[in-house]
DNA sequence: TAAAGTTCCTTATCGGCGATAAAGTCCGGA
DNA sequence: TCCGGACTTTATCGCCGATAAGGAACTTTA
């Protein structure tokens, strides 16, 4: 069987969804594409290598609103911006624990620069246009590790719920707010919250 | 050799400094600690567990603001404990790491009641709190892991810088700000986004 | 005081992991 | 026809987390 790059990670992202990342070793991946283990070192150094891969085809795949649109406001764009990379994170399985491990690629730089752009553009100077979008993507990293790593399937929490709701009334309801909305709504709470402090810096400068 | 959990927990976290993570097998441990590695199973149930009583007591050693002063501010009250939760995840070499993999312990339940309460008094709804800690807690997380994942050391972030200043010219004015406030600074402002973005939520409410 | 139980550690071993070395196969060009 | 590079194989290494089974030391019970 002949393998390349390509259908290695095909396969590889594939298995990640099947899976999960502790359990996507480099002979299961090698099993599925009907060639032994030591094959993959010929494509790939090691196996960071590959994830980092991995972590650069979910983001080219999924993380599509990298630039502003025409006309857009910077809040939709930077909202926008912000959904995208989530979801893109959300598109495989333990997406955010893949990313989590990887350096920026220099490629990058493009978008980051329309980007930051388009925040100049609105009146914000370049070190807060840096600012705004670096807290951005630590805060969707951050939520999209919490979201994959705690199913919130309902059981469990919801028993936890009632038991806690007599001894903390307060976090009682913030937390049936929480169900309601769920891990999306929660996300873009705290999105707004960004969007709104940028807002007012903007308003009045603090440097 | 005697050993008990509290002495298995503390060389644990000694060698997780020298070693980092990765390199922290039950093997290390239990050479460090003078008795075999199957030991260590007598007093947790397995590494998973191990982790989870490090993150715990990692935070019990460092976070310390983790209730409001009398009197204080909620703005102060918000940033000074992100910054102790910042801090508690720096103490240790891949604190964030170690942090991220962990579930929330139920103890921890009182800390967030005292905290929603405290933001509920200033006006918030406790929907609105929960939003705000959380979102916070999100970030930092982020952020800890991003800064210690990479050292930020210099030399190959000046060429790089060097290099991106010519076809990128916002983007390098806003990475020399970066660079000179480095990552505590960076952190900073985030937390600023926020709290001014509760600011201004409070001051009109959404919903 | 002797037997029985409990606690905690040891030895031995398992299956799985990422990685490397070295040999083998195949194929296009001189 | 033979050579050289591209790519895969077999074999193996040194790790890892985890379990089973047994032994030693102390405590409780009769």
């Amino acid at each position: 069987m002949k393998v390349d790059r390509r259908r290695i990670l095909e396969t590889a992202l594939e298995l990640l969804n099947e899976v999960g990342v502790d359990a996507l070793s480099t002979r299961v991946i090698a099993e599925r594409l009907g060639v032994r283990q030591p094959a993959l070192y010929w494509h790939f150094k090691n196996k960071r290598a590959l994830l980092d891969a991995m972590n650069g085809e979910i983001l080219a795949r999924a993380h599509e609103a990298r630039v502003p649109r025409e006309g857009e406001a910077w809040q939709d764009f930077v909202r926008r911006n912000a959904r995208s990379f989530r979801a893109a994170l959300l598109s495989y399985r333990d997406g955010a624990r893949v990313h989590a491990g990887t350096e920026a690629e220099p490629g990058d730089l493009d978008h980051v620069e329309a980007q930051a752009m388009a925040l100049v553009r609105a009146g914000f100077s370049p070190a807060q246009a840096m600012h705004l979008f670096i807290a951005v993507s630590r805060y969707v990293v951050g939520c999209v590790l919490e979201e994959q790593a705690s199913p919130m399937d309902g059981a469990i929490e919801q028993a936890q719920l009632d038991e806690a709701a007599k001894a903390y009334p307060v976090l009682a309801e913030g937390i049936a707010h929480y169900r309601q909305s769920g891990h999306a709504g929660l996300f873009e709470r705290g999105i707004t919250l960004m969007i709104k402090g940028a807002e007012a810096e903007l308003a009045s400068p603090p440097d």
